[in-house]
DNA sequence: TTTAGTGCTTACTAAAAGTTTAGTAATAAA
DNA sequence: TTTATTACTAAACTTTTAGTAAGCACTAAA
């Protein structure tokens, strides 16, 4: 028996796209590191004083993936103490979308679950 | 020094809305499920069939969260061998909002990494 | 001279998530 | 009698993810 067509509400290539991004915001601190920047915050000391709890080896690596997606961009401004500026880009502003249908979901499934 | 008010981008209760919705979807097998059942799978095999690679064991504990956050109604019908019937609730189509900015967003996003 | 600050990296550990293999009761078909 | 089916569960294991502790180069302030 073959596979049926892909006239499904969600088809395989749309799965892999939602997939890709979810991985996008995957883990417990990407989403956090966003926010704080798209906030403002710039320097890799700032970033790590805004998102509590994170440690530097989890924010280093973590920025390198968000890089890596085109929704940070680093800069380094050759100083002592070194200055290394992280900024949100126009790719990050455009998951605003994304966060604010999640957002909206998430309180009216709190809602939901917890009793109206 | 005291913590700024939350006027920013996300506040932190906003970010709790967010990642309850994102929790909803975590792990490699929950969305492949959603969608076996919004396309009308029923029975407990039949979703293993439909969702590739996955085992007896992680389909029922998959299932078990669904159900604790009412994405999914679970029936059974007292019958040799067993009917157990999984259904999409109302709640799950709720979702459909969240899957469809995930996944335009997921499409722009990979044009824009592969090069447009 | 010791200390602190900056933006990292390395090595190691722990915890969470997922996989594999096997097994259950009850029945019916081969 | 052996095998298959259904909807699971249990134990042992591996993989992935996250955390902890330390250290590096460099400089300025205490």
């Amino acid at each position: 028996m073959d596979k049926p067509p892909d006239n499904d509400v969600c088809s395989n290539k749309d799965l892999l796209a939602v997939r890709d991004a979810l991985d996008v915001l995957s883990g417990k601190w990407k989403l956090q590191i966003l926010i704080a920047l798209l906030n403002g915050a710039i320097r890799f000391k700032e970033i790590a004083k805004q998102v509590d709890g994170i440690s530097d080896r989890m924010l280093s690596k973590e920025l390198k993936e968000l890089e890596a997606n085109q929704l940070v961009k680093r800069k380094v401004i050759d100083a002592f103490p070194p200055i290394v500026e992280y900024k949100a880009t126009s790719h990050t502003k455009s998951l605003h979308t994304v966060i604010y249908a999640l957002k909206e979901w998430g309180y009216f499934h709190r809602k939901k679950i917890l009793g109206k």
